[in-house]
DNA sequence: TATAATTAATTCGAAATCGAGATATTTTAA
DNA sequence: TTAAAATATCTCGATTTCGAATTAATTATA
C-alpha cells in the first residue's frame, strides 16, 4: 500500500470515528438529559451545581473552563440557578472582578437527592460495554480529547 | 469485591466514561466547527448537505433521522440551506404529505470544496489514535451507541 | 506613578434547538 | 366506504448558546 491510499484509509477511520462517535454521544445525552429533566434541571445546570458539590465554591470564569461554556453563557445559567435557590453569588474579597458561586442547602440536597440515581441511570446506559471495555474506552478519549484540545 | 462494591466501581466507571467522552467530543467538535464555519455553515448544515451529496434526495423526516434533530429543527435548518441555494425542497409525487430536500449544484459545488479539507482536517484532529486504536474505538463506540439507542 | 494591557463578569442581539399544537394527507379498520 | 388513527411537515413561543461589545478592576510597563 502507497502512502496515498495509506492516508485514505486513515482519513475514512478518522470521519468514520468522528461520525460513530457522535452518534453514540447523541443516544446517550438524549437518555441522561431524560433523566435529569425530570428534576427541573438541564445537562448544564446539573453539571455547573455537581462542579459545584464536589469541587467547591468556584469564580464563575473557572466554571465556564471545566463544562467548556462561553463567558455569556455561564452568567445566563448561574442567573438561572440562582433564580431557582440552588447556588448564590458571593463577591471575592481579594479580586474584586472575581464572583464566586457557591451551591446552596438547596443545591446540596438537590444533588444529594439526583446524583445517585444518575450514576445508576448513567450505570445502564452505559451498559453496552464491560469494565476491561469502558476503561478502554476512557483511555482512547483521553487520547483523543488532548490531542484535540492541543490543537 | 462484594456485590455492593462492584457495582459502585461499574458505576464510577461508566460516569468517568461519560465525562471523559464529552469532553473529548466538545474539544474534536470545536476544532471541526471552526474548520466549516469559514465556509459559512455550521455542523448540522453541513452534516445535511453532505448526507444529501452523498445519499442523494431524502423525505425532510428521514434527514432528521439520521441527524438525530427534531422536526421542527429540520423544517429550520432547511429554510436555511435553501435561502442559501444549496439545496431545494421537491414535492414528492407519491405521497402528498411528503417534500424531498435535494442538493443543488451550488451545494454540490460546495460539499466537493469543503469535504476533502473537512476530511483532512478531521484526520488532524483525530491524530491522537493511531489506525488500531481508531478502529477500537470505532466498535465500542457503536456498542455503546447501539445499546443506549435501544433504551 | 501614570498609562496600557489584561482579566472577570455582564449585557445585548442573533442563531439553533426543542416541544406542543395545527394542517394536510394517507393508512387502517369498523 | 366512512371514521379513526397515523404520518409528514410546518408554525409558534420558549430555552439555550454564542460572539461582540461594555464596564470595572487588576497587573504590567514605560
Amino acid at each position: 500500500m502507497d502512502t496515498t491510499e495509506q492516508f485514505e484509509k486513515e482519513s475514512a477511520l478518522s470521519l468514520k470515528l468522528f461520525v460513530v462517535l457522535t452518534r453514540a454521544l447523541e443516544s446517550i445525552e438524549k437518555q441522561v438529559v431524560n433523566n435529569i429533566k425530570s428534576y427541573g434541571l438541564n445537562l448544564t445546570e446539573f453539571g455547573v451545581l455537581e462542579l459545584l458539590y464536589h469541587k467547591g465554591d468556584q469564580p464563575i470564569q473557572k466554571i465556564g473552563q471545566k463544562i467548556l461554556l462561553a463567558s455569556s453563557s455561564i452568567t445566563y445559567v448561574v442567573d438561572k440557578l440562582e433564580e431557582k435557590h440552588f447556588l448564590s453569588r458571593k463577591a471575592c474579597p481579594n479580586d474584586r472582578r472575581v464572583t464566586h458561586a457557591s451551591i446552596t442547602d438547596e443545591g446540596k440536597q438537590l444533588i444529594e437527592e439526583i446524583f445517585p440515581k444518575h450514576a445508576e441511570a448513567l450505570n445502564e446506559i452505559m451498559g453496552g460495554l464491560n469494565a476491561k471495555e469502558k476503561e478502554l474506552m476512557i483511555d482512547l478519549a483521553k487520547k483523543l480529547g488532548l490531542h484535540a484540545q492541543g490543537l
